[in-house]
DNA sequence: CCCTCTCCTGAATCTAGCA
DNA sequence: ATGCTAGATTCAGGAGAGG
C-alpha cells in the first residue's frame, strides 16, 4: 500500500470546493510547506461557521451582541487554524492577513495553538480608501502574521533573495505597496469586481519568495480569485486552493491557467553562504596552500599565530581552531576565522577566505 | 456634597507611586478623558545575542517583563484594562502600545473588555536596530491600538489638527517616527540609559494632539520616565502618572518639572523634511512592471542580461544588483544601473527609470 | 568653521550541523 | 535527546575625536 499520509496523496495544483475546515481535514497530515490565509472578518457570520465535527457553530443571530459574535468568531478562528497546523510539515510555517476588526484575535489564537510567532509584517498601502467622515485615521495599512510551527522549527527564510529585492538593505517589516487596482484587479462579466479584497500579487510574490523555496507546496485555505496560486504558478511553486463559493473558482481557474511558470533560471534567487559547502580549514593546508609553520596575521593586523599540521593554528598562549584561536585573541565570544586572518605571498596581505573561494569553485 | 467622582478628587499632575490596577481601582470612576498605556511586552529572550562586530545587544531582561505564561500575562492585561476603563469618561478612549509578542492579546482583551477599537496605528521607525542574524525581516515597527470607551461613545479626534501637522493631508495610520535617541534620551547619573524602552516625544505628541483638547486629563499607569507627562505638560493636558519603581518616578520627576508649557499659539509642527523615497529595483518585479525572465537592454546596445525572480539580474557571466551588473559589464568600477538598462515594450525601447519614476508618483 | 572617520547603540522571542 | 563547534550576521544616526 502507499502511505497514507504521503504528498502524493495530494491534489496538487488544483482547487477543492467546499468548506475549508472540512477540506483540510480530509488532506494528510504533515503535507504542506506553507499557508497563506486570508480569512473574512465579517462578524455576522450567519451560521456559515461549522467545526471539524460539522456540528454549526451557535454564531450570532439578530440579536447578536459583540461579545457571542467575538467567541463565535474565535471558535471559527481556532477551529480553522488547528485543521492547518495539522498540515503543515514540521518546518512549515504561516501567513495570515487581517484588518484591526479581527487580526488580535487571530494572533492570540495562533499563539495558543502551538504556532511561534517570528514577525508581523506591515502592508502599508501606498494609495489607500481616504477616511471620508474625517472621524478616524485612514485606514492605510494591513497586517499580516508570520509564524512557523512551533518554536524552534526551521523556518525557510530567503535572507539574501529579500535582501536583494530591496536593494541590498534587508527587508524590513513594513512593506509599502499599492492595492490591487487596474489591469490585475479582475471583473466579473458584468465589469463589476469579481471579488471585493483581492490581494495584490506583488504582496505573494514577497512572501513567496521570501519564505518558500521552489517545488514547494503552499496551501490557500481562503482562495478567493486564486492570487496564491497565480504567483505560485509562475514563480515554480506547486499549491492548493480551497474555495467554497462557485463563482470565485471560476474565477480562479480562469486567471491561474493563463499564468506562464517561470524558467528555473529566472526563478534562482541569491543564495545564501550558509548552503554553500563546508570547507575544512585542514584541507587548505593538505593541499599544499599554506604550509605548516606558515605565519597569519589578523586582519586588524595586531595579532599572529603559527599554522599546525592539523589545520589548526598556535598563537602565543592557545591553540585551537582558526575560529578559536582568533576568538580568544579577541577576547570576542566568537569569530569567523575565515574572515579574521590573513597570509601574506609577494609581499602581499590576502585574505586566507580567497583559498577557501578557491576550494569551492573548483567543486562546481 | 461634592461629587464623590469629581475630575477634583483626582491628584492631577502628579506620579502615583504603587502598582498601576491597585492604584488605579483607588482612583474615582469616569474622571480621565484619555488613558496612554505603554504595558510590558512579555518579551520571551533566551540567550544573548551579539552583533556581527560581537558587541552585545544589551536587552530588554528587566523582571517587570516576565511572566511565567501567556495565561499570566493575559491575566494581568484583562485586569489593567479593566480597572482602567472604570476611570475612563464615557466619551474617553485609550492608547495602547505594544510589538508582536504582546499586542494580538492586549487587542483581543480590549475588545473582550468591552473597549471598541478605532484605529490601530503603526510606528514605522525610520532607524530600528536591524536584525543581526539574518533570520526573520527586520522588526522596524511597532502597533498602537486607539480604542473608545466603548461603541458609539463620542470619542475626541482633532482632524483638523492632524491634517495640518501632516501637510494638509489626511493623517494615515502609519506614522513615520525615529525612535527615541540623542539628547532625548534619559540618562542616569552613570551615563546609562535610565529606562529600556524610552517612547518618542513626537509620539505622544501626535497622540494627544489627535485625540485630547486642552485641559483634558489623561492617565499613563506604566509611566517609566514619564514621556506621557511631559508631552501632556507642553500641550496644556493635566496628567496623572502611575509607576512601580523609585529609578524611573524620580526621573520622571526632574524631567516634568524641566518642562515649560506652551502658550497657546506656538504649538510647534515639526516638519518632516521629504527626501525622493528609495525604490529598490525588485519592486518593478514584485509589481509585475518587468517579469521575472524578461531581458534587460543596455542603453548602448551592447549588453543584455536578464531579470531573477529576487530582483537581481544574470548577464553571461555574472549575477547580481542591476548596479553591479551594470559596473561588471562595462568594466567599469560602478554604474548606475537606473538609467543603464532598458527594457522592450511594444517595439519600443524604454529605460527602465520610467517605471521608478511611476512608482514614485504613487508615493505622493 | 567644516569635514571625515570611528565608535557606539536601539523593546530581539536572531544558527546549523554533526557527533 | 544533548553538547560542541564552525562560522554567518547590521542600519541609521548621534557623539566625539582629529585634521
Amino acid at each position: 500500500m502507499t502511505k497514507p499520509n504521503s504528498a502524493d496523496a495530494l491534489p496538487i495544483n488544483t482547487i477543492l470546493e467546499g468548506d475549508c475546515i472540512d477540506v483540510m481535514n480530509g488532506l494528510p497530515a504533515a503535507s504542506v510547506d506553507l499557508i497563506f490565509a486570508d480569512p473574512p472578518y465579517n462578524l455576522q457570520l450567519k451560521g456559515d461557521l461549522h467545526r471539524p465535527d460539522n456540528s454549526r457553530v451557535d454564531a450570532v443571530d439578530d440579536d447578536w451582541d459583540q461579545f457571542s459574535s467575538f467567541s463565535a468568531y474565535d471558535q471559527f478562528t481556532r477551529d480553522w487554524l488547528k485543521a492547518a497546523r495539522r498540515l503543515l510539515k514540521p518546518d512549515g510555517a504561516i501567513w495570515v492577513i487581517g484588518s484591526y476588526h479581527n487580526i488580535f484575535r487571530v494572533g492570540a489564537a495562533l499563539q495558543d495553538a502551538g504556532y511561534w510567532i517570528l514577525n508581523d509584517v506591515v502592508w502599508r498601502k501606498s494609495n489607500p480608501m481616504p477616511n471620508f467622515r474625517g472621524k478616524r485615521f485612514t485606514n492605510a495599512h494591513e497586517t499580516m502574521i508570520w509564524a512557523s510551527k512551533s518554536e524552534g522549527a526551521k523556518y525557510t527564510f530567503n535572507y539574501e533573495a529579500l535582501k536583494a529585492l530591496n536593494e541590498g538593505i534587508q527587508m524590513r517589516s513594513d512593506w509599502v505597496l499599492p492595492i490591487c487596482n487596474g489591469g490585475e484587479r479582475l471583473k466579473d462579466e458584468d465589469g463589476e469586481k469579481a471579488h471585493p479584497t483581492q490581494k495584490p500579487q506583488a504582496l505573494l510574490h514577497r512572501v513567496l519568495v521570501g519564505s518558500t523555496k521552489p517545488g514547494n507546496i503552499v496551501l490557500d485555505p481562503f482562495f478567493g480569485t486564486g492570487t496564491t496560486g497565480a504567483v505560485a504558478k509562475m514563480l515554480g511553486r506547486d499549491w492548493i486552493g480551497i474555495e467554497r463559493e462557485d463563482k470565485y473558482r471560476t474565477v480562479a481557474e480562469k486567471r491561474i491557467a493563463a499564468v506562464r511558470r517561470l524558467d528555473k533560471s529566472s526563478l534562482e534567487v541569491t543564495a545564501s553562504k550558509r548552503a554553500e559547502p563546508r570547507v575544512p580549514f585542514g584541507q587548505l593546508v593538505e593541499r599544499g596552500m599554506l604550509r605548516p609553520g606558515e605565519e597569519l596575521h589578523s586582519m586588524n593586523g595586531r595579532h599572529k599565530a603559527k599554522v599546525r599540521a592539523d589545520g589548526t593554528l598556535i598563537g602565543n598562549d592557545i591553540k585551537g581552531s582558526i575560529h578559536q584561536v582568533g576568538a580568544h585573541l579577541e577576547g570576542a565570544p566568537s569569530c569567523n576565522g575565515w574572515t579574521y586572518w590573513c597570509f601574506k605571498r609577494d609581499g602581499k596581505t590576502v585574505p586566507i577566505d580567497v583559498l577557501r573561494q578557491q576550494i569551492r569553485s573548483e567543486l562546481d
